[in-house]
DNA sequence: CTTATTGAGGATGCTTTTATCTTGTTTCAG
DNA sequence: CTGAAACAAGATAAAAGCATCCTCAATAAG
């Protein structure tokens, strides 16, 4: 659904939030959010290319928020690395679907709508962690593993 | 959201449908929906072992659609491609998270969830269209082009 | 000014996904 | 039985995503 690098990109954009205005360097963030020091920065990079971090450079600089954590949603921070569109023509480019998409394509966007629904409803201070509760990551290098649910309805157990 | 090859599945799961029973060789089916026609009968091959499909070989074979198109739903067909899991567990193995996700990873499996429902709220019959409509795609080989929507609430024209 | 710190950005490599190629097996017609 | 039609499956290749490495530029301390 989102690519691993997104989901680091949130990691690192919730220990930024969490830092609260505290600029952070990208080793201590790679280390916060479980991800390589060399990656990160290409991370950090992106984010800040799409204003959402500022950069500071040389001796005592590092990363630090550049948006209100507020304002800024789950769709926004995705998107800075997922393009995540939504389907505005016929991929195929059939003329005679241009404005009226056929069942499938109207279909896959549906979905695609709701998803950009869901994470347009959470801003990035919806994402932080109490002071007890630490994010998911901090510094326990351990491999991803995720399960599969068979059909179960809905199951918003949160 | 989804791989390019689980929508080549649909296309070709709807074309099926839309034949009625009557078996389409790879080559038929490739073409309907602009297809490789190798890459056509790996995906149908994956479809076969999960029973979607079912195969004749010689002379005269082809694929046939071996499911209820009214019981088959989106969600079914798309993971026979793509895994689409939900987030059982802590991505990152920790052991405070188990039964009780982080706020990140808990919304993500809310937003995973929400595709869920409306992937399965659609059966493949949902997908075929009238004999006027063509499918999305019938032998006209066109670059794929997907565009943007910038911020706009829900806009579910369909 | 020199040096240590820290981000920027290009180059490279590994892995997964996407796509193609080649060989084999099944089936039917003649 | 032979040959053509058609799927099966492993090997290979090309592209995209993920990750690392190296050199350069900016900044601050001494």
């Amino acid at each position: 659904m989102i690519s691993t690098t997104a989901e680091y990109a949130l990691r690192m954009m919730i220990a930024l939030a969490e830092a609260d205005g505290q600029p952070l360097t990208s080793e201590q963030l790679a280390h916060r959010t479980d991800v390589s020091a060399d990656y990160a920065v290409k991370i950090l990079q992106q984010l800040g290319r799409a204003r959402f971090v500022r950069a500071q450079r040389g001796r005592g600089g590092g990363f630090r928020l550049a948006c209100d954590p507020h304002e800024a949603t789950l769709l926004d921070l995705v998107r800075v690395i997922d393009p995540l569109d939504r389907i505005m023509g016929c991929p195929l480019g059939r003329v005679e679907h241009e404005g009226r998409l056929c069942a499938l394509h109207a279909s896959l966007d549906r979905a695609m709508g709701v998803l950009h629904d869901e994470l347009r409803s959470l801003s990035l201070a919806d994402l932080m962690e109490g002071p007890g509760q630490p994010m998911c990551a901090n510094g326990t290098p351990t491999p991803l593993t995720v399960q599969s649910t068979a059909r179960n309805g809905s199951d918003r157990s949160n």
